[in-house]
RNA sequence: GCGGCGUUGGUGAAGUGGUUAACACACUGGUUUGUGGCACCAGCAUGCAUGAGUUCGAUCCUCAUACGCCGCC
């Protein structure tokens, strides 16, 4: 058993879809919003926390597990699954992001044999490649691998990206052909920047290759939000109907809408819990800040329309004074929240699509989101 | 009562006879999109105990007063 995506619904007046994946955990509903659990956790939440905000794919990262503890040693104790405890499923991510993010010179530092860039624990030079990256996912038994890409930042010029996109569809071919894992799916990446022929060009040579599932990268480096929207859009053209569509890094309430409409069936984020940490929460009414002074003695809940744990037990006032104090509760509570936040926005969007009114859902959403709370 | 030392923002403090009084914490906002976790950015003393004087110009020099600490009777 790999992974199958079954299409339930489709929007009428939008490419938005309903639809589920099956997996080794079980069936699951798209779309979808997968919470970020770098290390082997899902920041500050244990596995019941995470159960209660609701059924969905959590994300591993192959290079900070590659770093620690490394895949031998997740190996040894019966992959990530056991080593966690997580009965759910998991997708990894190639280490690609991280690559583009710790490389210091793109010209220099990525070669066609791979990626050569430095350790951010102790400055170790490293060198990542795509079979590297797919064994180390094999060792790992994520039920999702991700095949090794390059991320270029934004913007490069056309003559770079185009040589990028070129290197990164013969990297995927070459992941695909250590990939032994059978009940390990694997997705391809499809890069192209914000140049509408290289995105397709990169879309139609990796869905020759034949995935399990598609992924459109290279957004949220620093692009403009229509150039985002753009990219999604010249990507998602030429994916095949039968196989998932993942956003990576997507995680803004309204991007998560916009890739839907744009016919993107799951996503992932860091944002929810980020900006937990750093005390901010989604509501419906946008954006809030609990370091905000204005919290001091407001005992309501964080949003009275939301139905997580932290929204049923705690007040504002309460939650901006572990925040203000640096106690870790606070950080784990809004993480809660704003996970369950985005998990129940892409629940309404299923309900939304089965209705055919994904476009007034939207509307009616981002006039709300956009009003500033008090 | 006498003598010595001191008094800079909410706090700890640096500093200079001459444009915007350093820095840190706290405080007030903002940012965060395939996580280099608890970070980053910005704002925050029209004023240096109070009053008078010297000087072109004083937080800085002089005097007085108040307050604080130390010592002596």
């Amino acid at each position: 058993m790999r992974i199958e995506y079954t299409l339930k619904k489709k929007d009428k007046n939008t490419e938005a879809r309903h639809g589920s994946i099956k997996t080794n955990y079980g069936e699951y509903e798209t779309p979808m919003f997968m919470p970020v659990g770098t290390k082997a956790t899902v920041k500050g939440l244990s596995k019941e926390e995470l159960a209660a905000v609701g059924r969905g794919i959590i994300l591993a990262n192959t290079y900070h597990l590659w770093l620690r503890p490394g895949e031998d040693v997740i190996d040894k104790c019966g992959g990530l699954h056991k080593f966690m405890n997580y009965e759910g499923p998991i997708l990894t991510d190639c280490g690609g992001f991280q690559v583009f993010s710790l490389i210091q010179n793109k010209e220099k530092d990525i070669t066609e044999e791979g990626a050569k860039f430095k350790s951010h624990l102790d400055g170790t030079e490293l060198f990542l490649t795509p079979e590297k990256s797919i064994e180390i996912q094999n060792k790992l038994d994520s039920d999702i691998a991700m095949s090794f890409d390059e991320c270029p930042p934004y913007p490069v010029t056309y003559d770079y990206m185009k040589q990028s996109v070129e290197r990164t569809i013969r990297w995927a071919e070459r992941g695909k052909k250590v990939h032994k894992n059978d009940h390990q799916a694997l997705f391809g990446i499809v890069q192209g920047g914000e140049f509408t022929d290289l995105r397709e060009y990169s879309a139609k040579e990796t869905v020759k290759l034949d995935f399990d599932g598609y992924s459109i990268g290279g957004t949220s480096v620093g692009e403009p939000k229509d150039v985002m929207y753009k990219m999604i859009e010249d990507g998602v053209r030429y994916l095949p109907e039968d196989k998932t569509r993942y956003l990576m890094g997507v995680g803004d309430p309204i991007d998560i809408i916009e890739g839907v409409i744009r016919g993107i069936d799951i996503f992932d984020c860091v944002l929810p819990t980020r900006i937990a940490r750093h005390g901010q929460a989604f509501t419906r009414t946008g954006k809030i800040n609990l370091n905000n002074a204005k919290y001091i003695t407001d005992m309501s809940k964080l949003d009275p329309e939301c139905d997580c744990y932290t929204c049923q037990n705690y007040s504002k006032a309460y939650i901006r004074h572990l925040i203000t104090t640096k106690e870790m509760l606070g950080g784990r509570l809004l993480s809660i929240h704003n996970i369950r936040f985005l998990i129940k926005l892409t629940e309404e969007l299923r309900k939304a699509i089965d209705e055919d009114r994904v476009l007034e859902y939207r509307e009616e959403f981002i006039k709300k989101y956009s009003k500033k709370s008090p």
